[in-house]
RNA sequence: GGGCGGUUACCCAAGUGGCCAACGGGGACUGACUGUAAAUCAGUUGGCAAAAGCCUUCGGAGGUUCGAAUCCUUCACCGCCCA
C-alpha cells in the first residue's frame, strides 16, 4: 500500500483488508490476481508522473500477478473529465494506434514486457448499445456526480458539464467488469471512477468489486503542482539520462519524500532509513537527492548511463566544468556574437539574445560577453545561462 | 426558440477611440546568493533595430475614423437566464 493516497483512512483500511482477503481467495482458487490500470492514448510522450501506476503494476508483476495495460481507445473519445475542465479534440483511429504503440513502448521501461497484457477497451465498449447504457447508468445519480469535486467546482463556477462526461466513469467501470479485474490502480483523480463507479457497477453486474489502489500524485519540478507537460514542470521519459538527472536535482527538497515513495524501486525500509538519516543530519539533502536522481535515471537508462549522468552533473554543476559532449558550431568569417547565438540555436530570436547579453547571461570560455554586434572573438565554448552550451570551432 | 454576457500575449486577467506591444498576478528566463534545493533580492518576458524608431498582435472577415483591443456589420465558438 506504499505511496497510496485515499484521503480517508477508513477507506484505505477497507481496501487493504479486501486486498488481503482477495489474495487469500485467489490463492485457494490457485490463480493470480488480475490487476489493471487504464491509460489514455491521447498523450504520446510520457513523463515521470505517468510511471507511478506502472511502478505499482510492476510490483504486482513481480509478485506473480497478472497485469493488464489497458489502452483507453474508446474512453478517449470522451477524455477523462477528472482533471480537465475543457473538452479535448477527438483523435483519429490512426493517431490512437500510434500513441498506444509509443505509450506501451515507454511503459516497458517500467513494466515487464513479457508479463504484460495489452488490451483496448473499444473491444467491448463499442459493442454496448443504448439499452445497455440505460441499464448501467441507472446505477448512478446526478447527485453522485455533482458531489465530485471537479464537477462541483465547475457547477459552482457556472462552467459547462456535458452529459457525456458522466459516461466516462460508467465506461471505466464497465472496463473493470468486462475484464473481471480484482484490482484497479489509478491516481487520486481516479478515486471516484474506481471506488464509486467501478465497484458499484461490478456489484450490479454480479461480480466481486475490484479493489482500488489509489496512488498519490507526483509533484512536478516546482515541487508543488502535479507534474504535467502543459505546466512545463515535467520530467520527460524520452529525453537523455543527463537531462533527467538534472531535472530531478532541481526538484525542491520538500518534494523528495514523495518522489521516494512514488517513483523509486526502494523498499519502505530503505526509504525510512534515508529519511531518518536526513532528519538526524547524517545525510546532506543534496546527497539524498543525488541518490534519488541516480535511482530514477537508472530505472529508465540503466546503471551505466545513470553513473555517467551523475558524473556529468558533478562536473558541470558542482565543479563548474564543461559538459563532455556539446553541439558544435563552425564559425563563419565575420559573424557577430549575436549571429552565432542565433545560428547555434542558443536563442530563438535576436531580441532574446540581446536581452541575455544585457543581463550578463552569455559567456565565452567563462568570460562575460555584452556586445551583441562585436565580431565573434575567438573559438571556444559559448554558454548561455546555466545549461545551454555550444562549442564554437 | 427568446433575452443577456463573453472571446486579450504561455496561463489567469485589466483595458471600452489616441498617453497600448497593451496594468496586475502566475509561470518562464537572466543575474546575486546557494546544494542547478527552497526562501530572498534585482531585472527581463512579440519581432527588427546600437538607438530614435519601425513592423506584427487583442476570436475570424469587412467597415467607420486623421487614429480602433476599444465603435459598427457579419461569421465562428463559449457561458448565463427564460422556455
Amino acid at each position: 500500500m506504499r505511496g497510496t493516497e485515499y484521503g480517508d483512512e477508513a477507506l484505505k483500511q477497507v481496501m487493504a483488508d479486501e486486498l488481503r482477503q482477495r489474495l487469500i481467495d485467489a490463492e485457494k482458487e490457485g490463480r493470480p490476481l488480475r490487476v489493471y490500470c487504464g491509460y489514455d492514448p491521447r498523450t504520446a510522450d510520457l513523463h515521470l508522473g505517468h510511471t507511478i501506476t506502472m511502478r505499482k503494476l510492476r510490483q504486482f508483476q513481480e509478485l506473480g500477478h497478472e497485469v493488464v495495460f489497458l489502452i483507453g481507445n474508446y474512453t478517449s473519445l470522451i477524455g477523462d473529465p477528472s482533471d480537465k475542465d475543457i473538452l479535448r479534440p477527438q483523435l483519429s483511429p490512426e493517431q490512437v494506434q500510434e500513441n498506444a504503440r509509443t505509450y506501451a513502448e515507454q511503459a516497458y521501461r517500467v513494466l515487464d514486457r513479457e508479463k504484460t497484457l495489452v488490451k483496448f477497451n473499444a473491444d467491448w465498449l463499442s459493442k454496448l448499445n443504448f439499452a445497455d447504457l440505460i441499464e448501467l447508468a441507472s446505477n448512478f445519480t446526478i447527485q453522485q456526480f455533482l458531489t465530485r469535486e471537479n464537477f462541483k467546482l465547475r457547477w459552482e463556477r457556472g462552467d459547462a458539464i456535458y452529459l457525456h462526461e458522466t459516461f466516462y466513469s460508467i465506461m471505466q467501470g464497465y472496463d473493470a467488469y468486462a475484464m473481471r479485474t480484482d484490482v484497479q490502480v489509478g491516481g487520486t483523480d481516479q478515486l471516484f471512477n474506481i471506488v464509486t463507479a467501478a465497484r458499484k457497477l461490478m456489484t450490479f453486474m454480479g461480480e466481486k468489486p475490484n479493489i482500488a489502489i489509489i496512488m498519490g500524485i507526483l509533484p512536478g519540478t516546482d515541487g508543488v503542482v502535479r507534474m504535467s507537460k502543459s505546466l512545463g514542470n515535467h520530467i520527460p521519459l524520452n529525453s537523455t539520462a543527463e537531462d533527467m538527472y538534472g531535472k530531478v536535482m532541481s526538484v525542491p527538497d520538500v518534494a523528495m519524500s514523495t518522489y521516494f515513495r512514488l517513483v523509486t524501486r526502494w523498499s519502505t525500509q530503505e526509504i525510512e532509513d534515508i529519511e531518518q538519516s536526513l532528519q538526524l543530519g547524517k545525510l546532506h539533502p543534496r546527497d539524498a537527492k543525488m541518490k534519488l536522481a541516480r535511482e530514477i535515471v537508472e530505472i529508465f537508462y540503466g546503471g551505466e548511463d545513470a553513473k555517467q549522468a551523475e558524473q556529468a552533473f558533478v562536473q558541470i554543476f558542482q565543479h563548474g566544468a564543461l559538459p563532455d559532449e556539446m553541439e558544435e558550431f563552425t564559425l563563419q568569417a565575420g559573424q557577430t556574437v549575436l549571429e552565432v547565438m542565433l545560428a547555434g540555436n542558443l536563442v530563438t530570436s535576436k531580441s532574446e539574445g540581446r536581452r541575455l547579453l544585457m543581463q550578463n547571461g552569455v559567456r565565452l570560455d567563462g568570460e562575460v560577453l555584452t556586445d551583441a554586434n562585436q565580431s565573434f572573438p575567438h573559438p571556444g565554448v559559448l554558454q548561455v545561462g546555466k545549461r545551454r552550451f555550444l562549442k564554437v570551432v
